[in-house]
DNA sequence: CTTCCTGCAAAATGTTTGCATATCC
DNA sequence: GGATATGCAAACATTTTGCAGGAAG
């Protein structure tokens, strides 16, 4: 489906700003910030771009990925995965495969505190291959 | 060990503020905030929990730890675990095992573009059953 | 007595809010 | 036409920096 019609099946109006937004969102292959989708689109207010990222995020349509940093970071909510960040140049890889709902399931059971568990954050921190080699 | 010996074993100096730092930060059981501690330890200025924390961290004695929301919390550095967090009222329970280090070293293996993986952050979000009742 | 730590003020960063105007459906 | 989205300015929250004075070893 291409992203007039994400939009709009969620009940968000298809702006010109939005569309771009999605699209640019789903081509990245890597988690990204307000700030850079706002140097990406241009003409867009860095306001607009929050305001858009939350409501994407809010229907389902987005995920919030937190690294290290002070920044939130949104990716494509296709597949559920995970990220291999390098502390030195900041490269992502991205872990196809996420085998930790199985965890889920277990941490649940052993809790008597929870009722339920609906969401996890997991990222890997190392060094990359280049800067390794320095 | 207690908090000055623990300090100067890392040659940081034993100063009044950076002991009782240490020592809130160690009787605490979930991660506090810089604004946590700076209501907890009176006479410090937050500026001073802020680099005493950064320090702390610095030298192994404590954990940056990352939920949902936009403040830096930190931990002891004793056991290495994770967190269970609500996310309507925020209350934390601990994990007490981390079987991820088992899952580093897969995640490592597979990937031809990293050297090494040092650390991970993993933090699962769901309702307690207080929370869940209402 | 030197190095490191602290407080204060001020800046920087990332994000949110209010409100009037413009746009989508 | 009515609800929703946008831009602009301004507020806000959290964290960082500079610098001069103070304390630890």
């Amino acid at each position: 489906m291409e992203a007039e019609a994400l939009l709009k099946d969620k009940g968000l109006r298809a702006t010109p700003h939005r569309v771009a937004l999605l699209a640019a969102l789903y081509a990245s292959s890597r988690p990204v910030s307000a700030e850079e989708m706002h140097k990406k689109i241009s003409g867009a207010d860095l306001v607009t771009i929050y305001r858009n990222l939350q409501s994407l995020a809010a229907h389902g349509l987005a995920r919030e990925v937190r690294f290290k940093d002070s920044t939130v970071r949104y990716e494509a909510a296709g597949l559920h995965h995970h990220h291999l960040v390098c502390t030195t140049c900041g490269i992502v890889d991205e872990l196809p495969e996420c085998d930790i709902h199985l965890l889920e399931k277990e941490v649940l059971k052993k809790s008597d505190t929870f009722a339920s568990i609906d969401e996890h954050q997991l990222e890997f921190f190392g060094t990359c291959t280049v800067c390794a080699k320095r």
